[in-house]
RNA sequence: CGGGCCGUGGUGUAAUGGUAGCACGCUUGCUUUGGGAGCAUGUAGUUCGAGUUCGAAUCUCGGCGGCCCGACCA
């Protein structure tokens, strides 16, 4: 991707008003853009992280089996009649022109649009159990949109329903699905902790989140750092400085922390809600059992460059980043130096690694610096007189402090 | 939803009742080329409505919008 073809560009200042960091850096370097308070786009750049955050997602949900499907965002009344959840308030209501009052609402989650449909294909215990899976704009009314990317009124979610034959086997599924979050955060390059949280509307038991350590969060829980017993703060009966009542051992820690996933039990609920029953062994009727698992993408994303960044700008996980090297033209953009940035462009591109290439030629080796210390891709290489003479190219990572002059076939191997 | 702060070119800011100015960006030209370069040139602005006043970016009221605190957080 040549950076002269980029519609976005990078801005020296912190946009006006914006306290929180994901915010100031994802607008600065052009990755998002907000049309609204709480309602972002991606540009290109940042469209590309929400790419590799969905991939990893897709990859660990599909290893337990989540079937990936689409559900509408307009959602009918008749839905949340069923289930009671219509008054929640939390939902845009939709009108169309000829009616009197809302029909649908945009939908803020999807447990009762997936049991009614699966209620038309369920019937047996050997129909289950399955779990599936959607990555859809979720829209919620929130009274107050803040920080950034991290509480906003439209977001990207993973959210994925389970079903089962029973309490225990939802339970063995729930375990599957926080080992699979486990892996989803550690690959985006965040330490989740494992917190018991309230239900809410949501369930009849606690629910747990996945939240992680950063004084941007709006969450606050009791850690123990020795054995990981974790409370959000809303449930516990524990404070910071107390005696961790787990192991017995540690002293608590209060934290903020942002959260980036969440699993509910759910029971039979939404079965009982949509009469989702299927005949068991005996040749009894039961419900079925539910559990529902929710991740915001647009949230990770802001949670990495939260935690991933320093003065000069963000420092993508190499996991998450948008593309791998960021390639410098540095210096009077001559035909020599063209030809020889273009040719590593070139065989970069050819050997499969993702390139942004900053071949603007009227642009000052400073700026093209500073942007890319603020873009943070995880590899800058530099082309210019200097490195030209000596036929290699300058290796810097973003996240350490030393250059150095490489071969291209060897920058090549080692990034392939 | 309660409270606070705020709204000036594309971006960031100055002007507190009297000529809307600066920096960056962008245009054009020349110079320059390893950490946001220089000279020249052009471009572009007071969130909307009502009111007070000879005169409003500035004061008053209202709308809309943004950020922050709280409540809320399914």
């Amino acid at each position: 991707m040549r950076q002269s073809e980029l519609f976005s560009r990078t801005y020296k200042e912190d946009p006006k008003d914006e306290v929180s960091v994901n915010a100031k850096l994802l607008e600065r370097g052009g990755f998002v853009y907000k049309n609204s308070g709480g309602v972002y786009s991606y540009l290109p750049l940042g469209w590309k992280v929400i790419r590799k955050i969905s991939a990893i997602i897709r990859e660990e949900m599909n290893a337990i089996g989540g079937q990936e499907m689409l559900m509408p965002a307009l959602v009918e009344k008749k839905y949340w009649d069923k289930s009671g959840r219509w008054d929640v308030g939390i939902g845009f209501e939709v009108k169309g022109k000829e009616e009197k009052t809302p029909g649908f609402v945009l939908g803020w989650t999807h447990e009762e649009v997936l049991t009614d449909i699966v209620s038309k294909y369920i019937s047996s215990y050997q129909d289950l159990p399955f779990a599936a899976y959607q990555i859809q704009s979720k829209f919620r009314n929130e009274p107050r949109a803040r920080s950034g990317l991290l509480r906003g009124k439209e977001f990207i979610m993973k959210d994925l329903y389970s079903f089962h034959v029973s309490l225990e086997d939802m339970f063995r599924y729930y375990n599957e699905v926080k080992g699979a979050y486990e892996k989803i955060f550690k690959r985006c390059g965040l330490k989740s902790i494992y917190t018991t949280a309230a239900g809410g509307d949501f369930t009849f038991s606690n629910t747990h989140e996945f939240q992680v350590e950063s004084p941007a969060g709006e969450d606050e829980i009791v850690l123990c750092r020795l054995c990981n017993f974790a409370e959000n703060k809303e449930i516990s009966k524990n404070k910071g400085g107390d005696q961790c009542p787990e192991c017995q051992k540690g002293v608590l820690d209060k934290i903020k922390t942002i959260e980036v996933g969440n699993i509910f039990p759910l029971g039979t609920k939404y079965s009982e809600a949509f009469n989702l029953q299927f005949v068991n062994k005996d040749g009894k009727k039961a419900y079925v059992v539910m559990g529902s698992y929710g991740i915001g993408l647009g949230r990770v994303m802001g949670t990495v460059s939260e935690i991933h960044h320093d003065e000069q700008g963000i420092i993508w996980p190499e996991s998450v980043a948008p593309l791998k090297v960021h390639l410098l033209a540095v210096g009077e953009m001559t035909s020599s130096l063209k030809k020889q940035a273009d040719i590593a462009y070139n065989k970069l591109a050819k050997a499969g690694i993702e390139v942004l290439y900053d071949d603007r030629a009227q642009v000052h080796a400073g700026e093209k610096f500073y942007d890319a210390d603020l873009i943070g891709l995880p590899v800058r290489l530099v082309v210019s007189e200097k490195t030209i003479v000596q036929e290699k190219l300058e290796v810097k990572h973003r996240n350490e402090k030393e250059t150095k002059l490489m071969k291209l076939e060897e920058i090549i191997k080692t990034l392939s």
